[in-house]
DNA sequence: TGTACATCAGTGAACGCGCGTTCACTGATGTAC
DNA sequence: TGTACATCAGTGAACGCGCGTTCACTGATGTAC
């Protein structure tokens, strides 16, 4: 017995959620512009007007795939920070990494999530990175700068090199010599990156040394 | 008196350039899906077929217009290197600046230019930047890491903060902080950057020393 | 210098396509009494 | 328990739209002789 409506049994059984499953196939297909009201109505099997019970116009499913994505993406990446790592600087680390590998896995998706700006999307995980960087200055584990300014490099870093993986820019050789697998290009620029934000900065590009200095304090 | 056809003179004086011209307003109005065969027609005022005369098909005139935009950046890029700025890493730092500027300043055409992958694209540039960081290393202006993993972390990072100002993630305090405009935002990351990739690493974010030290050799 | 010809950038009608959206409708589910 | 009703997710026909592309054509320019 139900008070109210709810669509997770009625008639087709959830049409909303098999459009953005739907949606999200047409994506990996044929990025953005393959998702169609129709498209994702032919996949369900549900006759073309059938989504615009769930959605209210194109834009609206666009919407809703795209934040089923940021959701993906978030649960990706607590579930990267949650595995065996520890340490705000191994945890912001992992982030990267698991931020790039999403990002190739489905480029359609990120090619839209990316593509439509929308107010207050993703604002959770940016206040958290912060929070990241806060903790690993704190930590004394990356030098200590503005933790602002520390994630917009992180992110940008992270973001662009997930950016030039998907749009095939890097992974041919392009910048003579980059590794054709986005996860190994994300440690390599990773660990660039936060050796050099170290506090206690190794002069050699760690070719004695295989890892950077940790649990080390002066 | 000609021996070849020569496209520059005739009946519509240059439909080829112009159908480009064409594609660049249609980008910087409504992105790459406004761009179409009959647009570019339209605004040039020739019938719709005629540029197929120009270009074989809708990718064609696509690929003319992102060529266009990669020669572009590659001039302005070269403008910002020879504007009085002096030594590799200057240097570096004024392209990284003038590349997300040119992001922004058509965020449609970047996005064409970045959503369609063609070989070859590009590379001149790549393998430039990856000189200019080897100069950079030699002069001692950048810590002797690998000059192809400084360069894929520069580039990462420039052109993941023009992608986030571009898609508009950046610029409205989203990462709390971080500035609205996009130039702003290049300097402050692009000195943070090459700041902690110094050889010579100032501690402190250069809140008693405006400048970072150049010119300054151990 | 003239004339026949080749070249090729343009025209305009026509085609088929997939799209978003509107519309009146059907029929199953749940509710009020 | 039954009956009338409201709700709402679905259907299918129809609309107008802009698109890429094909096609036969026109007419200006340049070339061969």
């Amino acid at each position: 017995m139900r008070t109210t409506y709810s669509t997770d049994t009625y008639h087709h059984g959830d049409l909303r959620e098999a459009c953005i499953a739907a949606g999200l196939s047409l994506l990996a297909g044929g990025g953005p512009d393959a998702v169609t009201i129709r498209g994702v109505a032919r996949i369900a099997g549900v006759s073309h007007t059938a989504p615009l019970h769930h959605f209210a116009d194109r834009d609206a499913l666009l919407d809703a795939i795209s934040q089923r994505g940021f959701d993906r993406l978030l649960e990706r990446l607590g579930a990267a920070a949650a595995a065996g790592v520890t340490g705000p600087r191994a945890q912001l680390r992992a982030y990267g990494i698991a931020y790039v590998e999403e990002a190739v896995a489905d480029p359609g998706l990120f090619a839209l999530m990316f593509g439509r700006a929308r107010d207050g999307i993703g604002e959770e995980a940016g206040h958290r990175l912060v929070e990241l960087c806060a903790e690993a200055i704190d930590a004394d584990e990356l030098a200590a700068t503005d933790p602002q300014v520390l994630a917009l490099v992180l992110w940008s870093a992270v973001h662009g090199l997930a950016s030039l993986y998907v749009s095939r820019y890097l992974g041919q050789g392009f910048v003579t010599g980059e590794p054709a697998d986005a996860r190994a290009g994300a440690e390599r620029v990773l660990d660039a990156l936060l050796r050099s934000l170290s506090p206690h900065p190794a002069r050699q590009p760690s070719r004695s040394r295989t890892a950077a200095p940790k649990e080390a304090r002066s």
